[in-house]
RNA sequence: GCGUCCGUGGCUCAGUUGGAUAGAGCAACGGCCUUCUAAGCCGUGGGUCGCGUGUUCGAGUCACGCCGGACGCACCA
């Protein structure tokens, strides 16, 4: 048993003992008891609100309900117990406790951070699912960084997750795409091509156009334009699908399932319209087949099936829906950009209408992302309405900056992206401090060698009692409980804000306890405690998929 | 007009199911390298938490209303 739960456990005898004799009088229902870690170490290891809470059913001030607990309670592991503020009871742990408590943490080596597994029915995330038409842009790059990290996040929290891409691989963006490659491949070729109205103008369909060439030639040049476009349709498609696949993976973004949307035409299409045919969900009007959305909260019903019997995004969607409602997990994720928030409603309506619950779909919206170079908005390209792509910003800054500066700020915030902080190899540059604190650690331990000093299996800790070591030791503590936070809220840049923290921890550490020439014992217990910082900062940059080099 | 998100020092943002004197970084100013990387540390100044009303023992946090910003409101995806 934690310690946390062992104060929870002793706060809950304690009031049950002193209901039980009779001091408190209890009218309406406990308050749940919530441990916290005070805002400042002078209020304690763990402090509780109890007593504020439970003032109204005990009808007492809680001061005097924190003197009562404070007379009864008992448990191994309390140092002492204090009355601060208007009635936080804070407690304060005996340091052979945090002390074992550590040696727990410096037998787990770089599995410190990987909580018990909650044996859990897995959880499904579908991130990026951007279509397979063009480059990466930042927007992306957000959604890429922010999904594989709650991912990870998710997996250190002990859940079982299945990451998932969704390619829009059928309908009119297919078209649109052979369309632009096939004007750009004549043009290759030198025909003179008017460009499709509604084409992609971006330079990347010229680069795909070229590639074709290279491979191909003129080869389908003589074929009637009816022939040629689904053949180079294909070339692109493919082309397209590993473009971006690889510039995903070196971004760090790994996916489980690539599900393409061609497997629901038109099959699971008519399977899904059909069964909401069949619960009443749909009708007729203007020879369209329309879904009653607004009878489970949207703005006004939705086309499924056009006038002219193709099906709308929204019907691939939802026959999509409905496959990983079939596929049984416990809860589904959808991140999203923020432009794409009117479709909530819709799809949620229609997971109802189908008999889903739908609030086993979580849907998480990406605030937009916008990139300042010297100070000033890079704006999007005019003619393509395209923004820098995640590969080039992967060349200017690096993929551990692009990362870290996708991650520090909430995800429901816009995100301002200073291109020119990014690049800078100084303290001012949260990544390059992180990052630093690890390699000092790692360039201790070479200098440790050299002299001759080794980890020890069991380092005296007792001996860590400077403040600065306490402070470590403390922030450390934390980090569980704070991956399970990041895991609850889907907030990644928790652990962002506090593996800085712990680097900030870390370099104070660093000025105030020095390891070589001190005594050995000391020595060994301070080496065995940076080791722990070592492999907390490593494991949370991890989650965060920027890398920890060992010197810089 | 309707909807979603945001509004916290000069700038960018945190803020733990409502709790202790609202915290970081950048910028400004002042210190610290004969000793494990100064890519670092220590210190100082700077806030009516957009505005108002309400709920509460207690509101940056919750509710309602305004103001400002971003995004969206298709038989496009």
């Amino acid at each position: 048993m934690d310690v946390k739960t062992e104060i929870i456990n002793a706060i809950n005898s304690a009031v049950e003992l002193s209901i039980k004799a009779g001091t408190f009088k209890l009218e309406g229902d406990l308050p749940e008891i919530s441990l916290e870690v005070p805002p400042k170490k002078e209020f304690g290891d763990f402090s509780t609100n109890f007593a504020m809470k439970s003032a109204k059913i005990f009808h007492m001030s809680p001061k005097q309900i924190a003197e009562e607990i404070k007379a009864v309670i008992s448990a191994d592991c309390i140092e002492k117990v204090e009355i601060a503020g208007a009635g936080f009871l804070n407690f304060y742990i005996k340091q052979e406790v945090i002390f074992g408590r550590l040696k727990e943490i410096y037998d787990m080596g770089e599995k410190f951070g990987q909580l018990p597994d909650k044996k859990n029915v897995p959880i499904q995330i579908e991130y990026v699912s951007a279509n397979p038409t063009g480059l990466l842009h930042v927007g992306h790059g957000r959604g890429a960084a922010a999904g594989s990290a709650i991912v990870n996040i998710l997996r250190a929290a002990g859940y079982h997750v299945v990451s998932e891409y969704y390619i829009n691989d059928a309908g009119n963006q297919m078209e649109n795409l052979a369309k632009s490659v096939n004007a750009r491949y004549l043009e290759l070729l030198g025909e003179k091509v008017e460009f499709p109205e509604n084409g992609y103008h971006g330079a990347d369909i010229i680069d795909t156009a070229k590639k074709i060439v290279e491979h191909y030639g003129d080869k389908y040049l003589e074929l009637p334009e009816e022939e040629r476009l689904p053949v180079l349709e294909n070339l692109a498609y493919q082309n397209k699908l590993n473009e971006l696949k690889k510039d995903l993976s070196n971004f760090r973004v790994e996916f489980d399932v690539w599900f393409s949307e061609r497997i629901l035409h038109p099959q699971k299409i008519n399977d899904a319209v059909k069964v909401l045919r069949e619960r009443g969900e749909i009708y007729e009007k203007d020879g369209a087949l329309w879904l009653k959305s607004t009878k489970y909260g949207d703005d006004k019903d939705r086309v499924v099936i056009r006038e002219n019997g193709v099906p709308t995004y929204l019907a691939a969607d939802i026959a999509y829906h409905k496959n990983k409602y079939e596929r049984g997990f416990s809860q589904m994720i959808n991140l999203w950009g923020a432009d794409h928030h009117g479709y909530i409603a819709r799809v949620k309506a229609a997971m109802t209408a189908l008999g889903f619950d739908a609030n086993k779909l979580k849907i998480l919206l990406l605030q937009m992302v916008s990139l300042y170079r010297g100070g000033e908005l890079v704006k999007m390209s005019k003619r393509t309405g395209e923004s820098i792509t995640l590969r080039e910003l992967m060349e200017e800054v690096g993929t551990d900056a692009a990362r870290y500066f996708f991650l520090m700020r909430s995800i429901d915030s816009q995100l301002d992206f200073d291109l020119d902080l990014a690049k800078k190899q100084s303290s001012e540059n949260p990544v390059y401090y992180i990052q630093y604190a690890h390699a000092r650690i790692c360039s201790i331990f070479k200098q440790a060698e050299e002299n001759n000093l080794k980890l020890d299996a069991a380092p005296n800790f007792n001996l860590l009692t400077t403040e600065a070591e306490k402070d470590l030791i403390n922030k450390i503590f934390e980090y569980p409980a704070e991956i399970e936070k990041a895991a609850e809220e889907y907030a990644p840049q928790r652990i962002a804000r506090y593996v800085y923290d712990l680097a900030a921890q870390f370099h104070s550490f660093y000025r105030d306890c020095r390891i070589i020439g001190v005594e050995t014992e000391l020595a060994k217990a301070r080496l065995a405690l940076i080791k722990i910082t070592a492999h907390t900062i490593k494991h949370a940059l991890n989650l965060l998929g920027v890398s920890a080099p060992t010197s810089m």
